[in-house]
RNA sequence: GACCAUGUAGCUCAGUGGAUAGAGCGCUGCCCUGCGGAGGCAGAGGACGGAGGUUCGAAUCCUCCCAUGGUCGCCA
């Protein structure tokens, strides 16, 4: 990256001064911290380290930013540097080097980007987890999508990622949905279910369809199964709908991991042996408790009820340290509602000697919907939801995941169902990330060929010299710096904001710039060309990271009074 | 009550210890015989919830207070 590219020049003038005692002996061997401006008038990057080291120097910051600045290399790619305000150091880059790095955007192509700070490591993000009592509802859709999203920037980043999703179809909760299954069966045969009613019970529209396919199948041949049976087809037909509406989003889980199977492994089990064994479990009013307090925890928590079952988190615990065995990282991606549970799976996990600090957790606070201008309180039992699908249904795929890639994991934000489904499409701000390459498009399939122009890949470059084709190419080369950011981070949001800069950057080139203007010189007209191409190459890119569509043209609006009645 | 998160423009939200705090929407102007205007440019609009502290420098880090949301079960 040319950041670094840069910091190393900057400690190398450092070096250089003190040589030439410009500035004192001081030992300095850190990288050079390097801002991206906001202001245009401060240069392509700059640079607070004259400020950093005033006191290590013992000089005046500005002093410093100007011996840095007076021992810079004559050529290169700083073309310029100045020292402005209390000491910052403004570095404007060679024009020429921005205009040579669009043959590298060309050169790399759909690989654009993609780095190795991963270098091939292995990954695992874990997220949605439903289990499968019922469809997909929009309280699922922020963890599917931040999931998704920041799997597909890990990857750039360089890991071999691994989607999964972790569910348990065993349980009361599951027990009670084959039990709502056989009585809504039985019900269309048009037996009594009298007294049948015990428990808590599904009441989703979605069982009366498996209920009724079952029929249309089966006949009456159900009439004798066991509860277990109703369950084991539930889960089917509803992890079928559930791919099927992730399918929907662009999502596919590489494993479905069946928490089951962590007993029948003998990991649970093993789980709870080896704290006794290390001392960290005890036995108190009929249940075993977890030594929570010698974590700085307010209270031990129950790891085997007096039931003697265990309670969620030793599954948990053995299933992350599946994870680690399978994963050099792991990073969870749990709702808000998690939140109590997760440091007590870490440190069990550090009570077993394994190390909890390769697992990341994403906690994200839940979307609050409003319809009518109040909230919706969302039950999957009580079949007070809005489905995921229904919401694709009204605003679709690509500005379902780009609304909630608009938004930080940690803010508690809103989702107006009204006015997503109000939302005109002019009003919609996926679509101006993805109008942009489908003008790229446009110039370079459809109008370049209609005014016979052959594009030409060795064309030379150096007559980009516009203002606003620098700053296209220089948003361009951020696309590196953003998903290194992601990868520390682990909160994909910031893509959102950048594809829409990069989109704002080519719509202002698209403005100031004709590519393909008659009275326009051959060279420039070439050099745009190429331009225009790594344009593409971008923004599909960024596009892709995000999940969505990049396409190549965008249907012309509706007229005025002839709204799409969907 | 305890713990966690969040308070930034009229609204919805970005903001990595650095310069005059940004974007979208809304509002006010301006730019089209053009490579698809679903666009571009400009303007108005801010005590960054409040008070202390750390720092050369704080929206950002620390402490306290206020407000909002979430979680506090031998449910997952």
């Amino acid at each position: 990256m040319i950041q670094h590219e840069l910091s190393t020049i900057i400690s190398g003038a450092i070096h250089a001064a003190q040589r030439n005692e410009a500035l004192p002996p001081f030992v300095f061997d850190g990288e050079v911290p390097l801002d991206r401006p906001r202001d245009e008038a401060h240069g392509d990057f700059a640079t607070p380290v004259a400020m950093q080291l005033a006191k290590l120097a013992r000089r005046a910051p500005r002093q410093i930013a100007e011996a840095i600045v007076a021992h810079l290399p004559a050529q290169g790619v700083v073309a310029r540097a100045e020292v402005a305000g209390p000491g910052f150091v403004n570095l404007w880059i060679d024009p020429t080097w921005f205009a040579a790095q669009v043959d590298g955007i060309l050169d790399a192509g759909a690989a654009y980007a993609n780095l190795e700070l991963g270098a091939g490591q292995t990954l695992q993000v874990e997220f949605v987890s439903a289990n499968p009592t019922g469809p997909l509802t929009v309280g699922h859709a922020r963890g599917a999508v931040l999931g998704d999203t920041l799997a597909r920037l890990m990857e750039a980043a360089g890991y071999e990622v691994t989607r999964e999703y972790y569910f348990n179809n065993a349980g009361l909760q599951m027990e009670a949905l084959g039990e709502s299954l056989r009585i809504r069966y039985l019900a269309l045969l048009g037996e009594s279910t009298e007294g049948l009613t015990i428990g808590r019970h599904y009441e989703g529209d979605y069982i009366q369809w498996i209920a009724a396919a079952l029929l249309a199948l089966h006949g009456d041949a159900w009439r004798d199964k066991a509860i277990s049976e109703f369950k084991d087809l539930a889960v089917d037909a509803i992890f079928a709908h559930i791919r099927h509406t992730l399918n929907r989003l662009d999502i596919q889980f590489d494993i479905f991991f069946n928490e089951d199977s962590l007993y029948g492994s003998g990991e649970v089990e093993a789980v709870l042996a080896e704290l006794k064994a290390r001392d960290m479990l005890y036995f108190d009013e009929g249940a075993w408790w977890f030594k929570a307090t010698a974590f700085g925890k307010e209270k031990d928590r129950v790891f085997v009820r007096s039931n003697g079952v265990p309670t969620y988190r030793v599954p948990d615990i053995a299933y992350h340290r599946n994870k680690l065995q399978r994963f050099d990282r792991v990073v969870d991606i749990f709702g808000a509602d998690h939140k109590d549970a997760y440091p007590d799976v870490l440190d069990a996990l550090t009570a077993l000697g394994e190390d909890g600090s390769s697992v990341d957790v994403l906690i994200h606070q839940f979307t609050t919907l409003v319809r009518d201008g109040e909230e919706v309180k969302m039950s999957t039992r009580r079949a007070n939801f809005i489905t995921l699908d229904e919401l694709l249904d009204e605003v679709g795929p690509d500005a379902v995941r780009y609304f909630i890639l608009s938004y930080a994991p940690g803010s508690h934000n809103t989702f107006d169902i009204d006015q997503a489904k109000s939302q005109n499409e002019r009003e919609n701000p996926s679509l101006y990330v993805q109008y942009a390459h489908a003008r790229c498009c446009g110039i370079l399939d459809r109008e370049a060929p209609k005014r016979g122009v052959v594009y030409d890949a060795d064309a030379d470059l150096s007559p980009l010299r516009h203002e606003a084709e620098r700053a296209l190419i220089r948003e361009m080369l951020r696309l590196r710096e953003m998903i290194a950011r992601v990868a520390e981070s682990s909160e994909p949001h910031h893509i959102a904001y950048y594809a829409r800069d990069l989109a704002a950057a080519f719509n202002n080139f698209y403005d100031k710039c004709p590519v393909l203007r008659d009275d326009l010189p051959n060279e420039l007209r070439q050099a745009r060309l190429k331009l225009t191409a790594a344009a593409r190459i971008a923004l599909a890119r960024t596009l892709d990271l995000m999940g969505m569509v990049a396409p190549d043209e965008i249907a012309a609006p509706a007229p005025e009074g002839e709204e799409d009645p969907q």
